[in-house]
DNA sequence: ATGGATCCACTTTTT
DNA sequence: GTGGATCCAT
């Protein structure tokens, strides 16, 4: 492309944004708003504009698809592939930037990147040496610890006092010392050290931060609501140089606070940088005039916003308002999102146009059973990675193994696998010597044989012939390659046999799965480069094959659009997340009200959301109240339909009153009949001991009463908590 | 050392 | 309801 042609296509606001290229700029980006085509067009104007050359620009993601995406519109606009680019996600970055500086946090550029599950085993491992109650502290539990110290940039030697955990009594902080000694013992890192590392790194370090800041003349962020502060002191001290940062985010779309993103970051940008120009882009072109306001209406419910006003940008936005579909059960919730689905079809929408967006993923469940029944073809997005796999995992430890005989967490995974007969015993004296000599696992193995440490004969053999394996295999790899290498191995070690014996109904897939993964490998120049590649860019490869209706979570939606969009399940409990509601109190609500938000602005043409008024959870059914942000969709871009349009709402109240949660709604729709009853005086109208009858539970006799609260002990059921007005005296 | 039985926590989410 | 983890018997 030549010339300004790039320029000509951006409306006043963008093109504000791409042309204030010198000095700190925050890119407001509402939903739909073209985010992503200014950042790009940004990033290719500076290169044409001659104000940098590709490599001295910086431009960090979130996940590897949105990198993915920006380089490619780059490519498309500079008319070339972008080359030497420090394009990437956080942890893609940070990694480069580790690797050629390991030896000033007291690693080795070959480090090992861990990921979630050898995370877990390494922490177990320190906690039962430190002889830690794990069914009273659970590893979970102090694993989120550490992991938000490490999101807040606090190395063990920084956690004040003031900072730390009440965890096991205390322990926390010399926990997280004994884990971050075994991390570089095995000259490895988990994700969170990848972005802590560099931190210390560049504070430490003036001579290697001078050169970043010579290097990095322009930098471009995405997504910078969803930053947590690790990321933010990073970005910080690469700007400081010519403090040419732009960040593009949206403070109503932060949705990840639970993994240590910090919303303040976004809000305080204009603090943090002085003299910061900031641009809203607000005119969206996605979707109708009715799902915008709808869901500016929503968003409008929280405080503490930098403030934004989606305005329609297309011509053509009038459309349809958005339903709220009341229904009696998830059951017939899903049938009627599927009596939906397949109308949308016969009307020529294409089921990829058509997604079903869910709080959590166990909602997906009576969609697919629906999917299935009604033969629409879906697919689930997110769900298992393909390198979350158990048999890639396998293969990918063997691999690690022969990459790096140090790495302790991939021998221990796979020395017993397939059987050897390597058991509790024969790993015990492994450890033993490995402890006592300070040396990897893999070379206390060896030691074993020589010394006879190993005494059943069986086992012995089997060790042997294991590492007479990993010499073979390593061999393999300077003459033939990798890709030789890793067939020879799965062959050899038996990890291949070991599924074809297997019955299981999966197995055959686990074994197409590891033919993949092989052939995956010829596109890396390395075996480390593809090491690198699956430990930072997990993702799934799975093409989008063939028409299919798309499920999935709502913060899986995030960045994608639909023309229809099914939003099912909004019930108390569920979305608003109870969990999130109960651990993060107001701010916990207001985030998930922003995912209420993002998954309404998924939507193009048409938005149905529903809620059921019983569904099943952990395998018991429970009764449901609609979800209070139901009431703070603006009414008059709402079309009710089932039970809640007949609702004879008491406008006044749904404001009224005092906290959050006095605004929950004060009627409900009486079980099975559609009508509305009237919420019963202070008191309820059962009595303790009562003989009573429940449309699903059947009959059952009251426990307890509390307000408008029954515990009912069903004689089939069991026993249940649920709101008078379901149950009728017997 | 292995495999089956029982118990339990789980349902946010991702690099 | 389910899958993972732990326990216990073989």
């Amino acid at each position: 492309m030549s010339g300004a042609d790039y320029l000509v296509r951006l409306n006043p606001e963008q093109r504000a944004a791409v042309e204030a290229v010198d000095g700190p700029l925050l890119v407001l980006a509402g939903a739909g708003t073209g985010k992503t085509r200014v950042l790009t067009t940004r990033f290719a104007h500076i290169l044409l504009q001659g104000k940098a050359y590709p490599s001295q620009v910086l431009a960090v993601t979130f996940t590897n698809k949105a990198a993915r995406e920006m380089r490619e519109r780059v490519s498309a606009i500079l008319g070339q592939p972008a080359e030497g680019l420090w394009l990437g996600t956080f942890h893609a970055l940070a990694a480069r930037m580790l690797r050629r500086h390991a030896e000033q946090v007291g690693l080795s550029s070959n480090f090992t990147i861990l990921d979630a599950d050898d995370q877990m085993r390494l922490l177990k491992q320190v906690m039962d040496a430190a002889r830690i109650d794990t069914k009273r502290w659970p590893a979970n539990g102090l694993m989120a610890v550490i992991q938000r110290w490490k999101d807040r940039g606090l190395e063990p030697t920084a956690v004040t006092p003031a900072e730390d955990s009440d965890y096991a009594g205390g322990r926390a902080t010399e926990l997280y010392v004994a884990y971050q000694d075994r991390l570089k013992a095995l000259n490895a890192a988990d994700f969170g050290d990848l972005l802590l590392h560099v931190v210390t790194l560049l504070r430490n370090n003036a001579d290697i931060l001078a050169d970043y800041h010579r290097r990095f003349r322009y930098i471009l962020v995405d997504e910078y609501q969803d930053t947590n502060l690790v990321q933010y002191y990073w970005l910080r001290l690469l700007a400081q140089g010519h403090r040419n940062i732009c960040c593009v985010g949206d403070d109503d779309q932060s949705i990840y606070s639970w993994r240590g993103a910090e919303i303040e970051n976004i809000l305080r940008f204009e603090k943090d940088f002085p003299g910061a120009t900031i641009v809203r882009l607000e005119s969206n072109y996605r979707s109708t005039k009715p799902i915008l306001a709808a869901a500016s209406g929503l968003i409008a419910h929280n405080a503490g916003r930098l403030g934004k006003t989606l305005r329609a940008g297309r011509n053509d936005a009038d459309g349809d308002k958005v339903r709220v579909v009341s229904m009696w059960d998830s059951v017939e919730e899903a049938r009627m999102v599927g009596e939906r689905i397949e109308a949308a079809r016969r009307a020529g929408t294409s089921l990829s146009e058509i997604a079903i967006l869910v709080r959590a993923g166990f909602l997906n469940r009576s969609f697919e059973e629906r999917l299935i029944a009604i033969g629409v073809p879906y697919r689930i997005v997110g769900g298992a990675r393909f390198y979350e796999r158990a048999e890639i995992r396998d293969a990918m430890a063997y691999f690690r193994v022969v990459a790096q005989p140090a790495d302790d967490l991939a021998f221990e995974r796979i020395v017993n696998l397939p059987k050897r007969g390597l058991g509790d015993t024969a790993m015990a004296s492994m450890h033993a010597i490995a402890r006592a000599e300070s040396i990897p696992l893999a070379l206390a193995a060896a030691r074993a044989l020589e010394t006879g440490a190993i005494k059943n004969a069986r086992a012995r053999a089997a060790l042997s012939e294991l590492m007479q394996g990993f010499d073979r295999w390593r061999a393999i790899l300077p003459v033939q390659g990798h890709v030789v290498m890793a067939q020879t191995l799965l062959d050899e070690s038996g990890y291949t046999a070991m599924w074809q014996q297997d019955k299981s109904p999966e197995a055959p897939g686990r074994l197409e799965n590891l033919k993949e993964l092989v052939s995956a490998m010829a596109d890396y120049e390395s075996l480390a480069a593809f090491l690198e590649h699956v430990a930072l860019v997990m993702e799934n490869d799975e093409a989008a094959e063939g028409e299919r209706v798309s499920l999935m979570t709502l913060h899986g939606a995030k960045g994608l659009e639909f023309d229809m969009v099914f939003l099912p399940g909004w019930e108390e409990g569920v979305f608003p997340s109870r969990r999130s509601v109960d651990e993060g109190g107001d701010k916990g609500l207001e985030e998930e009200r922003r995912l209420a938000y993002v998954g309404i602005t998924r939507a193009r043409r048409v938005a149905v959301i529903s809620h059921a008024a019983n569904r099943m959870v952990y395998g018991n059914w429970q009764s449901q109240l609609p979800s209070r942000f139901l009431d703070e969709l603006p009414a008059e871009q709402v079309q009710r339909e089932g039970a809640a349009q007949r609702e004879a709402r008491p406008q006044a109240s749904v404001f009224a009153g005092g906290g959050l949660f006095a605004q929950r709604p004060r009627r409900m729709i009486e079980a099975g009949a559609w009508e509305v009853k009237e919420r019963p005086a202070a008191s309820s109208v059962f009595v303790v001991g009562e003989r009573v009858f429940h449309q699903k539970f059947g009959y059952g006799r009251v426990l307890a009463v509390e307000e408008d609260r029954l515990d009912i002990a069903f004689e089939k059921a069991g026993e249940k908590r649920l709101l008078d007005r379901f149950v009728e005296k017997s």
